[in-house]
DNA sequence: TTGAAAGCGCTAACAG
DNA sequence: CTGTTAGCGCTTTCAA
């Protein structure tokens, strides 16, 4: 900097302010600033004008996994917001993993990133501590805390289960089978479990344990139980998969073995996904604004770190989406 | 940090020590510190760290879009060998525009990062220019550059959509179209065109301009494709769709319509992706090891930041995955 | 094994 | 509109 000022005839603060605010400057001098930055090529070292300047103008969001996409929209939308405010952002992944999800915002903190989004309400112990210490806004996604660390944005998991299988009992749907995710520190999926549950209670139907079955979040473990629970009990006339990863491998799993669907079993996922609209039978599922929550996460941040108030907690809602498969 | 010494009764320096070279303490000094870290919620800060040894222990990256998953396997590559080295990875996707990818590349350069992984080999004006003048480790990822910037690491895009297009006419197929992605910048979809026409010519088959599709990479722009193409000329005998999605939505397409594979039309793709195994009739495609780029990409920056000559550019190569549908 | 001094490259605050 | 001064919080270097 003290180089681009040198060449410019100028104090290196100048060059600073021609960086940050060049509609302070004279445009005369603005445009010899500017030739010599071209001239050498120089780039503002970030580090040192945060540290000066006690903000990063950098965002951090966990997602637990990149290689389902159902989350890529969210960050498309968290990012496509900051940036057009001058944020940037910084993506990891926590692989499930409530410690790894700790150490990943250790690290945001570390940084001093200006704000944090969290996927879903279940973190490691040390988390909240070390969060609400650095009293860095937060905002967590895709589900609805009872207890927000700060600001909120998403649906209810178990709304959303539970309308899905209340939909395949009043389709006339009684042997009603379940496929979810691995529920450890999972809220999202745990939700939708108790979703199902409730539904089924409520309408009088028994909650049969050899009627669940959960696995990772891959189209093959959909096919894999599928399989399994049918030939568990072949009565079974209806299966919910708490997601559209597992419900599409199942769909395509009977589609495989000749089976017609929902004529020898209903299925429904839960995502929305849009490769459940192209597959026949059409997927029966819920779909929910997946880039919608990334957009009002980004704007609750921008909004904490502008002053306001913690505490929104923001319901977004979800939609049926009914086809053939259920 | 200063408060943290003060409580441990050492100086700051000591502190620092702690953090990054513990074992140069001595026992009861260390557990002090450790202590007063564990009571005050210190988290160090990173930027001022970096400030003053002048190395950030981050790596950035750089892919087209998030939404496909075939990224996400190279990225989990990269993230796992670098954590295990201690680097973090900063991940940003540049939605497949080259002045997007630049803009990123000069945050990555602006924070200093001390590494920098990018897809293919097409890139803005100032992107090569800027990277060499911060003297930045770089790999180019996932095609091979016959400039490489510094170090690179992938397949032939171009080898790999000509294999398959070879194979197709070696099982007797002679009017084959294209689906493939917009070429405008993106380098392994031009590749792949450029094999396609490759193969049919060396094949002695002419190369219609009319049989040639380019859409962005979406399921349903796959079905939409080769629904055009089908309805423009009927005596296609088979499609390459140069990426997975395009050829899963084309082979949807002709489940929903009833119409068999490959007795109508043949399909085939490149990428591998898992659900490809699990349609009927099985996806032919071509597989390479995505997450393996990931892997020796990071080696790769990890050896050049300890000091390796740059040049080395690695052909990871591809495998033809022969299924039904083909 | 521990500490004191200096400074990384920038920006806030204040001044002119 | 532009400049001077004084740090931001840490690590390097040198010393004890």
């Amino acid at each position: 900097m003290a180089d681009v000022a040198r060449r410019a005839g100028v104090a290196a603060i100048t060059v600073s302010r021609a960086l940050s605010r060049p509609s302070q400057l004279s445009a005369p001098t603005l445009a010899r600033i500017q030739r010599a930055i071209a001239e050498t090529g120089y780039v503002r070292h970030a580090l040192a004008g945060s540290l000066a300047s006690n903000a990063t103008r950098c965002i951090g969001a966990v997602v637990p996994v990149l290689s389902n996409s159902i989350f890529a929209d969210t960050l498309q939308g968290l990012s496509q917001v900051l940036e057009e405010q001058g944020y940037r952002l910084l993506i990891a992944s926590s692989q499930y993993d409530p410690l790894r999800e700790q150490r990943i915002v250790e690290a945001f903190v570390g940084q001093r990133v200006d704000g944090i989004a969290l996927t879903g309400t279940t973190h490691a112990g040390n988390t909240r501590a070390m969060l609400t210490r650095s009293r860095i806004p937060v905002v967590q996604m895709w589900n609805l805390p009872t207890q927000p660390f700060d600001c909120a944005v998403g649906f209810s998991n178990f709304a959303a289960a539970r309308a899905m299988v209340r939909h395949l009992c009043s389709r006339g749907y009684r042997r009603i089978a379940y496929i979810g995710g691995l529920t450890y520190k999972n809220d999202r999926t745990q939700a939708r479990e108790r979703g199902y549950r409730a539904a089924l209670s409520e309408a009088g139907l028994p909650v049969k344990e050899a009627h669940v079955r959960r696995t990772p979040f891959e189209f093959e473990n959909g096919a894999a139980a599928l399989s399994d629970l049918l030939e568990a009990d072949s009565s079974i006339d209806a299966v919910f998969a708490a997601s559209d990863v597992l419900a599409v491998g199942a769909l395509l799993h009977c589609l495989r073995r000749g089976w017609r669907v929902p004529d020898k079993v209903a299925l429904a996922g839960l995502d929305g996904s849009p490769i459940g609209a192209l597959i026949t039978p059409e997927l029966t599922s819920i779909r929910f604004p997946r880039r919608q929550i990334g957009v009002r996460a980004a704007e609750l941040l921008l909004d904490r770190i502008r002053g306001r108030p913690a505490g929104v907690v923001e319901d977004l809602g979800f939609e049926l989406l009914t086809g053939g498969s259920a």
